[in-house]
DNA sequence: AAGACGGGGCA
DNA sequence: TGCCCAGTCTT
């Protein structure tokens, strides 16, 4: 361990215990289903978003017996706006596994975590050193930052030569003894210190050693290499009732929003006019030859997702009472649809 | 090795 | 807008 090393350890344990006044409801948590589940909710999510949706979790499912005896309908209802529903479908797996094939015994070692649904590295990093005090390093956004800044690293982040180099020297610089408390310590620092902008290096008790700082290059540091794509989707909300029972269905297959519910949709490459989506094979199909009756005015709403811009076109079509529930629907009335899990599009439709 | 996957806060 | 957030899984 060289000098430089040493310093940047000794320093942030001492930063955590004197200086850090983050508080947070898992914090100090020993039991290693609910730091599981704080995790897996703080998955490329920020503290404060997934902060009331851990306490709901805790509420609701207070053990992990209690979290996979759920249906999953329940499940994905209570995950509902948090995003990345993967998420949520692993969470159940893993919750399973171990209520049932590990008898309700939480893994406690590096490589028993880490075979759970959902967790990857990071994850069981976290879980063996918060609930076990096993020596595994973190590498999160956090840890990348603070890393890249203090040792002057400017290889990108997301490479495969940069995971390597900065899962060694994360595992070089932890604290051996104190493996949680160090963890803990390096993503506070992160995440209250060593911002992502305008980190605080006024009062960084690692400035006059940072390399970064020292150069200048606190804006430059660390390095993606990766640039974002954002493709535009149209989207064309139709939705079909009998008086006031809809019909919607479960997304399917590889796509945002999968096991979320939604109305009937019809996707266009373009913008398209509601007398062309009407006429679309898709709609012609599963309308057959009923008739149908624009019942409300059209309502567009945009969001903006991480990968994507969708455009959604809300129409509202009455059915008559003969049309049969199509394939792969299922009918439910207005006040029901709260029992189900809806992407925040229609969510905010909804509540218009 | 590269893509895909949500939603929200902030400059 | 663009970037980032206690990342993981699939292709």
């Amino acid at each position: 361990m060289t000098d430089t090393k040493r310093f940047f350890t000794d320093c942030l344990m001492t930063w955590n215990r004197f200086q850090n006044t983050r508080t947070m409801p898992w914090k100090g948590e020993k039991n290693p289903y609910r730091i599981w589940l704080s995790e897996i909710i703080l998955q490329q999510t920020r503290v404060e978003q997934g902060w009331p949706y851990y306490e709901r979790f805790i509420s609701a499912y207070p053990t992990v017996e209690k979290l996979a005896a759920a249906p999953d309908e329940e499940v994905f209802r209570l995950w509902q706006g948090l995003g990345y529903y993967a998420r949520c479908k692993n969470m159940l797996a893993a919750a399973r596994t171990i209520a049932g094939a590990y008898k309700g015994q939480f893994p406690q070692t590096y490589e028993g975590i880490t075979k759970l649904k959902g967790v990857g590295a990071y994850t069981a990093a976290a879980i063996a050193s918060f609930a076990f005090s096993l020596p595994h390093a973190v590498l999160d956004g956090n840890v990348y930052r603070v890393l890249a800044r203090y040792f002057g690293i400017d290889t990108p982040t997301d490479t495969t030569p940069g995971k390597k180099l900065f899962t060694q020297l994360a595992g070089e610089v932890l604290h051996r003894e104190q493996p949680g408390e160090y963890n803990q310590a390096i993503m506070d620092f992160g995440a209250v210190v060593c911002k992502p902008q305008q980190p605080a290096c006024k009062s960084c008790p690692l400035a006059a050693r940072c390399e970064a700082f020292q150069k200048g290059l606190t804006d430059l540091v660390p390095v993606k290499s990766k640039k974002l794509v954002i493709k535009k989707r149209y989207f064309h909300y139709l939705l079909l009732h009998q008086k006031d029972r809809f019909f919607i269905r479960k997304r399917t297959g590889k796509d945002i929003w999968e096991n979320l519910h939604e109305f009937v949709l019809i996707e266009t490459s373009a913008p398209a006019a509601d007398e062309t989506v009407l006429e679309s094979a898709d709609f012609r199909r599963l309308i057959g030859k009923y008739p149908y009756k624009i019942t409300a005015p059209a309502v567009e709403i945009k969001q903006q997702l991480t990968h994507q811009t969708i455009h959604a076109r809300f129409l509202q079509l009455a059915v008559p009472a003969a049309f049969k529930t199509p394939e792969g629907y299922l009918q439910v009335s207005e006040d029901q649809l709260k029992n189900y899990a809806f992407p925040k599009i229609i969510v905010d439709y909804l509540q218009r």
